[in-house]
RNA sequence: GCGCCCGUAGCUCAAUGGAUAGAGCGUUGCCCUCCGAAGGCAAAGGCUACUGGUUCGAGCCCAGUCGGGCGCACCA
């Protein structure tokens, strides 16, 4: 709501700025200001306007403050500190306006072009772990900022179904347990769980032994040749694990409208049109001699970052490396490559939120035009793929040009690592010096996903059960459940992305304090108070609707009490502000703070039983009470939804 | 060696170049005859790693130093 309101006061400020000193500014910058009793609204522009007219900064906004407090909206300017101007705004017609706004919000404007997110990508050969969980929190939440900034958005979600990873496994089960396809699909649930461990054993078993791990190498060339006893145990494996992990990003909200599979992509030849098409437009060079001879290379040289080495895109045997086959994948993401998928149905989708799958067969009917590409694409990926990103992008830019690789985005984040309290927790050893302990899929090393979620939700039923044990276990179980995912969301998305998580288990599982659950909490008991005002009889709509007169709005913001709500109405307003801010810096933490802010805003104001509702000692009171808390659950519902938090019918 | 990221309160983290550097946790006090305390109020806690520079103004930008992490494969 603010944006709106921001730039036609921007607009009014420039014409009163020429006017008053014959200086037109091309940006107007409107801040907020460190405490709301300086005012609601801060302009720094005096200092910039020091310097074009020669004045003293202070003059100037001394001049100009009288002529700004006259503008439509604003009740009054003061001069502050060197020379800023602080806007007082007319607080009762701004109210009304975020109360129209939350209450009945204007429809969505789409944008132009489609946007691309692809995000979790887990090879499919174990259980997700707290990592994966980062990805896919923060490539979902920037999915839902995305389209309430109004984009069409698809979310893909890549399986290497024909890696070395998935090879490794299917070692495995070949060499280590001699199991057949029938044994394993005879492994009841959990396979992801089985290999995990299994995955960490076959690395114990490779060891330092050349011929142990040249059967690595055999049975991914098995599994990428697509037939035999070999690659059916592969893509068996693989496909089940899938699953698996569908239903784990399941339990945090979490889908795909598609998923592509690397095994698709090879038998689509999309690397072979590639490579034709780089060939053609002479990005990749053929190397007749040095280190890498016989090698088709991608020059980095005047990439930006420089200084780096040329990148080898084909082997001197003629196969190509995975960043090759990256080129290729992001060209069709782009609408750059001109092949496509065929499509089928997933088994896992549902009509609610359909799920495609890249298929080599039975082709399905009606699948979105996920071929035609997409002018924006965001790759959720790790900050250590950063490298291989960047030379996916010159490629992009050396074949498709400068706005198809401004188009490529690498969403990149931290790795998440254990405390070395929680890795005693697991039982793994600590050395002392370390400050934390790498999470390491090889060593079976780190905390499972749906493990973090039972804990999770364990402890929330345990509260529940203290502080109401009244509640009927189904009651409790769905509350626990959304307290669970509100508490792990919040957690993984508050932290900037290059910022390293440190996970603690003790930490992570905290339900007080800046946490999910602190939101939930507020949005909850804001409810109850709405609840209790209409079981008392009170007609709450009646109650609104006489607290947007203006005659009782404006005395009102003026008390103590007004006060304390208005903190809360300008920090409601300026949400879309700050999912505008989280898009542009590509920050979804930027969002949870403004949450956590409004949360904190209405505990500051509900808990005061000077305020209560129910006890109001007038009607005109109880109607503008009724009015924030209502604002309250219907804004901070809105935002929880942002974030992928749900708010349980009770906490 | 080259490149990128990080260094802010005891701990974990914030702070579009703006005003007196803020939160949460932890610590010490208060507050449930008051719409559920997963809450609120208050206190203590800082030479923003260091040295220079640019600027009306620097935690933020630039140069350098010192610490820590990660990249720089004919792996994925």
């Amino acid at each position: 709501m603010i944006l709106a309101f921001q730039s036609d006061l921007a607009g009014r400020i420039r014409q009163t700025v020429a006017e008053a000193f014959g200086v037109t500014l091309d940006e107007i910058l409107v801040q907020t200001t460190p405490k709301l009793d300086l005012g609601d609204m801060a302009l720094p522009l005096a200092f910039d306007l020091a310097k074009k007219v020669g004045r003293k900064p202070r003059d100037i906004a001394q001049e100009l403050a009288p002529r700004l407090g006259n503008i439509d909206g604003i009740d009054h300017a003061e001069v502050a500190g060197g020379g800023f101007i602080n806007l007082f705004l007319d607080r009762s017609a701004f109210t009304a306006s975020v109360s129209s706004f939350i209450l009945s919000p204007p429809a969505k404007v789409l944008r132009d072009g489609r946007v691309i997110v692809e995000h979790t990508s887990i090879n499919p050969n174990k259980a997700a772990h707290i990592g994966h969980v980062r990805n896919s929190i923060l490539g979902d939440t920037f999915v839902r900022l995305l389209q309430a900034r109004g984009h069409e958005v698809l979310t893909q979600n890549y399986i290497d179904d024909t890696g070395v990873q998935v090879a490794d496994v299917i070692v495995g089960f070949e060499q280590l347990e001699k199991k057949s396809l029938a044994d394993i699909q005879a492994i009841p649930d959990r396979l992801d769980y089985y290999c995990w461990d299994l995955y960490a054993r076959v690395f114990e078993w490779y060891g330092g032994d050349k011929e142990r791990k040249a059967l690595q190498v055999g049975t991914l060339h098995a599994i990428e040749k697509h037939e035999g006893p070999t690659a059916e145990l592969g893509a068996y494996v693989a496909a089940r694990i899938v699953r698996a992990h569908i239903a784990t990003m399941a339990r945090l909200d979490i889908g795909y409208d598609l998923l592509v599979r690397e095994s698709d992509i090879l038998q689509q030849h999309f690397w072979a049109r590639a490579f034709e098409l780089l060939k053609e437009k002479k990005a990749i060079e053929f190397e007749e001699e040095g280190k890498a001879k016989g090698c088709w290379v991608l020059r980095m040289d005047e990439a930006e970052g420089g200084g780096e080495e040329n990148k080898i895109i084909v082997r001197s045997n003629g196969t190509v490396t995975y960043t090759g086959k990256d080129i290729a994948y992001q060209l069709w993401k782009l609408g750059k490559l001109g092949l496509d998928f065929r499509y089928r149905r997933h088994e896992d989708s549902t009509t609610a939120r359909p799920l495609w799958s890249s298929t080599g067969d039975h082709v399905d009917e009606g699948a979105p035009p996920f071929g035609a590409g997409a002018s924006l694409v965001f790759n959720v990926i790790d900050v250590g793929q950063s490298y291989p990103q960047r030379v996916v992008k010159a490629g992009v830019e050396a074949l498709a040009g400068r706005e198809a690789a401004e188009g490529t985005r690498h969403l990149g984040y931290e790795k998440v690592v254990l405390s070395k309290a929680t890795a005693r927790e697991l039982g793994y050893e600590v050395d002392e010096d370390a400050g934390a302990v790498k999470v390491s899929g090889r060593r079976g090393l780190g905390v499972k996903a749906d493990d973090l979620l039972d804990a999770l939700e364990a402890k929330a039923s345990n509260e529940i059960a203290t502080r109401d044990p009244e509640r009927s276990l189904a009651d409790r179980t769905k509350a626990a459940h959304d307290i669970a995912v509100g508490a792990l969301r919040y957690f993984m998305l508050r932290f900037s992305r290059n910022r390293i998580i440190t996970f603690d288990m003790e930490e992570a599982l905290a339900f007080t304090g800046e946490t999910g659950p602190y939101i939930q909490n507020s949005v909850v008991r804001a409810r109850s108070i709405l609840a209790k005002v209409a079981s008392e009889g009170h007609d709450v709509e009646a109650l609104l609707k006489r607290a947007h007169e203006r005659s009782l709005l404006d005395p009102w913001l003026a008390t103590a009490e007004g006060g304390s709500a208005w903190s809360l109405f300008l920090a409601m307003a300026r949400t879309d502000e700050a999912i505008e801010t989280a898009v542009r810096t590509e920050e979804p933490s930027v969002m949870t703070r403004h949450a956590f802010q409004i949360a904190q805003a209405f505990h500051g104001y509900y808990q005061n039983p000077a305020h209560s509702v129910v006890r109001a000692e007038s009607e005109d009171l109880r109607a503008v009470r009724v009015l924030v808390v209502q604002l309250f659950v219907r804004h901070t519902t809105d935002i929880a939804g942002l974030l992928g938090i749900p708010i349980p019918d009770r906490m």
